[in-house]
DNA sequence: GCCAACGTTGGC
DNA sequence: GCCAACGTTGGC
């Protein structure tokens, strides 16, 4: 089982649009590490933190599940999508989506100065400066520590 | 393969 | 809106 950290800007997607979902392909991700983890890492039942990007408050905001492991994502091949590659092939796909659906809205975010205040969360990859990756793994220990303050 | 120019992300 | 920190592109 792995643990992720997912982030969507709320303005597009947010943890309050996914709770009103059965299943949410996550789509649109254009960066090949984020495209790797998609397609080669994530199982079901794998959990990830949604985080909230771009916005006033950024931070973890809620816990989603991986429902589906990665297929290809074919709004890479849909020209009115935003999303949309034209040097994709349909034949050879490029880019990558998992579903996800919801588990839960905590009761308050946990914001990214919080994470970055935390000692124990100095590793966490997600509160780096400069970290612009939308798909982050978080180790067992992470998730334990910021399911704590969430909980706590 | 190098690297300058450019585009994007995302905190602030 | 600014800009640091990347990732990508393309000339050479």
């Amino acid at each position: 089982m792995n643990y992720w950290l997912m982030k969507s800007e709320p303005d597009a997607f947010s943890i309050d649009d996914l709770k009103h979902k059965t299943i949410e392909p996550w789509d649109g991700v254009r960066n090949y590490q984020a495209r790797n983890m998609l397609r080669d890492q994530m199982q079901i039942d794998d959990q990830a933190f949604f985080y909230h990007s771009n916005c006033r408050n950024p931070g973890i905001v809620g816990i989603m599940e991986i429902t589906k492991v990665g297929y290809p994502d074919s709004t890479a091949f849909d020209p009115s999508s935003q999303y949309f590659d034209p040097s994709g092939n349909p034949e050879n796909p490029r880019w990558y989506r998992v579903d996800v659906s919801f588990i839960k809205k905590f009761s308050r975010i946990i914001s990214l100065d919080e994470l970055k205040r935390h000692p124990l969360l100095q590793t966490m990859q997600a509160a780096r400066k400069g970290n612009r990756l939308s798909i982050t793994s978080v180790s067992l220990e992470e998730w334990q520590v910021i399911i704590s303050l969430a909980e706590g």
